[in-house]
Parts: structure tokens; C-alpha cells; sequence
DNA sequence: TAGATTGTTAATCGATTAACAATC
DNA sequence: TAGATTGTTAATCGATTAACAATC
């Protein structure tokens, strides 16, 4: 099925079952189903079924789905089945927390730079990865072909940070700052604003 | 309007046209329109103003928006006209970044305790609060009356820690452990996983 | 085989949008 | 006033679900 008939929706649901599944697995499940699943998720099993359909058949009727293989075919669909370069632009307390985070490495997201403007950090370790000069970003975005990037800059600088990083080539940004980025339609923009999170929760508290 | 009849989708774009409220203050403006917010955001002015109207009439014909008035009013509605406290679960690298942020408290959210395991970590200083043991969590919760919490913990302890945390009487939860939580409906979590958004925009990349 | 579960269709449900009277 | 923009309705669009034949 081509990519642009499925809904986002349903690309968005993708990892979380992914994440499901992994965790099955650690618990020593080898097979799963549409029931099962549906009941961790908190979806119902038609939804789960009618998701993965868009992209083939990949369970047995009577037994559900061998959980490596249904993994690896959604590994394959996300194109996660490789390993992605990506930079982090802002070395802040967050920027710093993101570079010794382990996940993204162990999902296949490789840091291939981390970015600040303070003569300060410029030059000090994060991990094992020194902080470099932003002025370097457009050198190294290109000769990696970096095209992923996450933000984690003051929200004034947010937008013009992206603006630069679309035009090097970054069509898919996770972006911490809280600001509502514009950018072109071939680049993507995954939103993590803690604030926007608690004030949606807040509704529903007494 | 009473709450169950506002759909949740609804309810999380409030926090979206509030941030922009807040830019489009910051620029200088004191009034707008659905046209206008819709450009910024890249939604419909229909939509902005159909979301709107489930709790109001905010605006005037002709004329638009008056920024502070529907900042107001929004803030009213998301029950962010008051101050609520908050602890942090967990004191890793995410943890004490998260502790250092700003946003939180700007926003009224106030960090009333940030609990760690590690015996090494209790008792050190993260900004202007000290880390505690997670031990006397079930005290601070309930004697602050707690109903927000943020989870920087291990995945591993992820679900252990909500349960707990529900059992005290947590309502909102700020997941940033890559896990899906299983709570009851009393409880509401919003999902803060980076390989989410990587994984979801990867399939979008060539 | 009998029981279980898939993949898919059609029906239902819900959200978005177009259009416009009301009115500032 | 004339022009602009709201709030709302009805139509459209899209997503979810119920149901079940197929089949492991």
C-alpha cells in the first residue's frame, strides 16, 4: 500500500505496538494477538487488526502473530530496520540529558552531533560525544546527510534553528522547545512539550 | 458545557492556541482571529472556532480575538488559573534536567518533591530543591495533596511506580519512561517517548 | 475435528469543513 | 455604512467498530 493512503493516524499507533511488543517479548511470549495487544493498549483488537492490514498479512487465524516476525515487519514498514544519523541542536540541561540517553542508540538512532552556541559548553563531553560549535551544524548535517534532528533550544530561537535545519536537509524533527514550528510540508515536526501534556490533564482534575 | 461531552482531541489542542496566544502576545499584538491562528498553526479557522464554541462565545464579529481575554478564558477552562503541585519521580539525567526547568513553574506548576532510589542522589540539590527518597513519596503526595506527577524512572519500574502513584491519589501522570502504563479511567497519562516521534517520523523519510 | 483468531466488509460513530446569517 | 469575522448548522469526510467468512 502506497505511503500516502495511510492515515498518520495509524503510522503514529505503529511504534506503540512495536513497544508492546518488545515488552511481550522480555516477558518471554513468543506469540501474541489482536485481543492481547488490544487489552495492554487499552484499543480495541478490530483497530489493531485493521492497522496492520493496511501494510499485509502478517498473522495466522487460530494462533495471532509470531511477535519477532510481526516486529520485524513493522521495523521494516517504519524503516527502522536500519541505522539513522542524527544531531541534537542546544546542549542545555535537557540537550545534556538527551546525549546520554541510551534509547536512542539502542534503537538504531545514532548521534552524529550535539550542537550549542555557548563558548562555554563548546568543546566539554556529553557521554561520549563532545558538544560542538552550532556553527559547525551546516558542515555536518551535510557531509552525514543528517536528516534528523532534535530541538532542544530556547523557544525564541526555535524557529529560526529549524528553519536552518530544513534547508540543510532535516525533514524530521523532534522538537522539545515549546513553540509551534512552521515549516515546510516535506518536513516533519514531532512535538514534546511537557506543558502542553500537564495543561490537557489538567482539565480532567478536580 | 459539561466535560465528558468535549471530545479529549479537542481539550489537547486548548494548550496549542494558548502557547500561540502567548507568541502572538510576545509580538506585540493584543488581538486575533481564527484566520490568523489558524495560519500559525496550520489547522482551519473552522475548526479553531468550532473548538472555541463548545465553551463560549469569546470573540466579536468583525473584529476577532482580544488575546488576554481568551487567554484568560482558556486558562480558566484547562483549570490552569491556579497553582498545582507536581513531584518528579526519578532523579537520572532526565529527572534533574527536568528539575532545572523553568517552564514548569512559569506555567504554574510547582515541583513540590523530586524522588530517587539511589543512595548516592538523596539528599544532592537540583536547583533550588533536594532530591528525596522515594520512600517518603506516599508522604509528600499525600500531604501536599499531589495529583501530578512526572515519571523519569526506569521502564523496568515504570508501572510499579504509577500503580503507586494512582493508589496515593495521582490523576495525571507525565510518562517519560518508554512504556504503555495500564491505569485505571481516574487516571490520566500523556505519553512524552522520543523513539515514539523518531519512529513515527522515519517512516516519512526516503 | 473444534476452537480460536485473522483479515475484511459494511455500518456506525465522530471530527472536520464549508457556508452563511448575525453582527460588530 | 461597508467590510470583516464570529458562532453555528448541515454536509462531508475519515476513523472506529461490529460482525463474520475464511482458515489455521
Amino acid at each position: 500500500m502506497s505511503q500516502d493512503s495511510v492515515p498518520a493516524i495509524v503510522i503514529g499507533r505503529l511504534p506503540i505496538y512495536l513497544r508492546m511488543l518488545a515488552y511481550l517479548e522480555m516477558e518471554g511470549k513468543s506469540v501474541t494477538s489482536s485481543q492481547e495487544l488490544a487489552d495492554r493498549l487499552g484499543l480495541s483488537s478490530a483497530q489493531i487488526r485493521k492497522d496492520l492490514s493496511y501494510f499485509g498479512e502478517f498473522g495466522k487465524q487460530g494462533t495471532g502473530y509470531h511477535i519477532g516476525y510481526l516486529q520485524k515487519q513493522l521495523r521494516q514498514i517504519l524503516k527502522i530496520d536500519r541505522v539513522w544519523d542524527m544531531i541534537i541542536v542546544g546542549a542545555g540541561n535537557l540537550g545534556r540529558a538527551l546525549g546520554h540517553y541510551e534509547g536512542f542508540e539502542s534503537h538504531g538512532f545514532r548521534l552524529a552531533g550535539l550542537f550549542d552556541n555557548s563558548e562555554k559548553k563548546i568543546g566539554t563531553m556529553v557521554g561520549n560525544i563532545k558538544i560542538q560549535d552550532v556553527a559547525e551544524m551546516p558542515q555536518v548535517v551535510r557531509e552525514k546527510r543528517v536528516q534528523i534532528a532534535v530541538l532542544a533550544v530556547p523557544p525564541e530561537v526555535a524557529q529560526s534553528v529549524a528553519d536552518q535545519l530544513v534547508e540543510l536537509g532535516v525533514r524530521a524533527i523532534l522538537n522539545y522547545a515549546p513553540i509551534t514550528l512552521s515549516t515546510p510540508p516535506r518536513a516533519k515536526v514531532y512535538y514534546l512539550d511537557p506543558v502542553v501534556g500537564l495543561q490537557t490533564m489538567t482539565y480532567y482534575l478536580a
